[in-house]
DNA sequence: TCCTGTTTTGCATACCTGTGCAAAGCTACG
DNA sequence: CGTAGCTTTGCACAGGTATGCAAAACAGGA
């Protein structure tokens, strides 16, 4: 097991200075020879400059911090995914969290603290707040950070998320124009700017063309949630649902017709939302809005990039819109193919 | 912006050297006392120690490398989820990596390199093979590594899988028992032991009964690949099609229903493999064998924690049995409820 | 009180690289 | 050949912590 190989090795090797070493690997300027010497002196030695001794000088360890909540819902694995191969492709590595269950408030903190402990460059909350303090002790520690999915109302923070209230708005509309008249919403986390928006937006929507929403539960983006509450919008008697998300979707879905004896959609019809691949699977070829996952990774990452490297950066705010995707689950308005 | 407080700043507030902050924060022996003041001068100044500089200095960085290759299949954005809690709460990070899906197993050299760059103490490899080359530099480099779910013959690597072979076998004794006589099987990709062990002990448990397999496609745990592999199958008359993988029987059912229109499992029982929680959703009533995520992580966990903090620890080979859970995609043998 | 054995403490150094600074080397031009 | 301007190079130091070593402080027993 032998000893690790420092930049001083290669340098005696190569006949120069460590510091010529450095400037080699750093990409600074050196004339063709040294960096030849060098180049070769490095490969026979199997030198590999050490990351966290440069990180400790110049103060940046080009790793990023993803905060998460859960996996569960489909949608997040496939941002993480991608956010992982973006930051790869631009020469960053990402440091992942997992908010435990309990306390996830309270923890978040503790872990976003962690996270600047290791002195990330980046931050990446998806579907995550961030207290005011800990958003100033980023600030004052020169850490640009990102909402992902989720926004947070007068806060400076960079924000990405889909057009959640305009895409309440296009169901609403669309559920209209197909005639259904008692329609029911089971929405998403209204803790979250996103279950709220989508609400909103739908809300707003129905009463500008002249209706009223039969009933709303509470869905919190959870399975048995779900259930229940489509259950109780049942019981009233709706031709139509909304549902928070897909995932919620799938279950009611299931519910509907394996325990209901429901139809879907000659009883009721069924929308979605964020477009999961699932979704256009054939077992229930769900009507949705679909959250463009690659855009909004892409938003997200370039902000990031872009506050990274120009530290005096704007952050803005970034809704990205995303169609409505008309499949079987739903009724569609007359003259609509 | 203040600048960076360090443990000199502590230490001179304190009225004591650097080194007895150092030794209060890396839990070595200080008297009472001297704890009270560190303490207190850290607690005023708002001093964390920089996990950086030390590190650099004591060579481990209480972070471990996760590499996963997709995060499609619900299985693994479960067990990343515990990797990630599990390891938090043992005080250590993880840190991401997802393999191109181009050229994966070349760019899964890189990648590991990239982190033995970063010093990380120990590796995961979800479902991903490793070079010998590449693993004698991390045995040499002191880095211990645990194949998840995923074994390779004749390394020294520590691995955690499933008891794949058994679990093939039981879904064969089952289909068998419930009066098959034409079964089909879509495996998983033979490249990975995982798909190679569940095919081989499910045909060798047929064999042994006095059965052979009507037919064999190869699914490559790829959705559009098992469509069509069920597509032969079906033509060649099967009754019964174990599954590599449940998220390919969840493709296969909804062709089997949608498509072809037959109906499961009265015209074709199917089997799959992981139950993931969509397993147990009322639109699939997967009868599957469980992989037990929970404690294939926590055998993972530990066998890694131990190599970490016991260099010559053994690497052993563990396998994890889970079992066949019964639900309504497959027909029951007689007499069973 | 003196001596021995145990803690505690401070000093100095190591970990490994990036970078400011000044000296040295080179090119080109008069 | 001299000099100005530019590039390259080496020196020395900084970044913040852990730790071996020796000195100091302390506890206890005779």
């Amino acid at each position: 097991m032998s000893a690790r190989v420092t930049a001083f090795d290669v340098a005696a090797r190569a006949g120069v200075s460590q510091s010529a070493v450095s400037r080699v690997f750093s990409g600074a300027s050196a004339s063709g020879e040294t960096v030849r010497k060098v180049r070769e002196a490095a490969e026979a030695l199997g030198y590999r400059p050490n990351v966290l001794a440069r990180s400790l000088i110049t103060g940046r360890s080009r790793i990023v911090g993803m905060v998460v909540a859960y996996l569960d819902n489909p949608f997040y694995p496939d941002a993480l995914e991608r956010f992982s191969r973006a930051f790869q492709s631009e020469g960053y590595h990402t440091m992942l969290f997992t908010l435990p269950e309990s306390a996830p408030e309270r923890e978040c903190d503790r872990i976003v603290q962690q996270m600047l402990d290791h002195q990330v460059d980046g931050l990446v909350l998806a579907s995550v707040g961030l207290s005011d303090a800990l958003a100033a002790r980023c600030a004052a520690a020169g850490i640009p950070v990102v909402l992902f999915n989720r926004g947070q109302s007068g806060s400076a923070l960079a924000q990405v998320t889909s057009a959640n209230r305009a895409g309440g708005a296009k169901v609403a509309e669309f559920l209209i124009a197909a005639g259904h008249r008692r329609i029911g919403h089971i929405s998403g986390w209204q803790g979250s700017s996103t279950g709220r928006d989508r609400t909103q937006g739908f809300i707003e929507a129905l009463r500008a063309a002249g209706w009223e929403l039969a009933g709303i539960e509470e869905g919190r983006y959870d399975h048995g949630a779900a259930i229940r509450a489509a259950d109780r919008l049942i019981e009233n008697d709706v031709d139509a649902l909304f549902v928070g998300n897909d995932h919620m979707a799938f279950a009611v879905m299931d519910h509907l017709r394996f325990t209901r004896g429901l139809s879907v959609p000659e009883d009721v019809s069924v929308i979605g939302y964020d477009d999961v691949p699932m979704a256009a699977w054939a077992g229930y070829e769900l009507t949705t809005v679909r959250q463009p996952v690659g855009r909004m990774v892409s938003a997200a990452v370039a902000a990031l990039l872009r506050q990274m490297e120009d530290m005096s950066a704007q952050a803005g705010i970034e809704e990205i819109d995303g169609p409505l995707i008309l499949r079987g689950s739903a009724r569609r308005p007359e003259g609509l193919t």
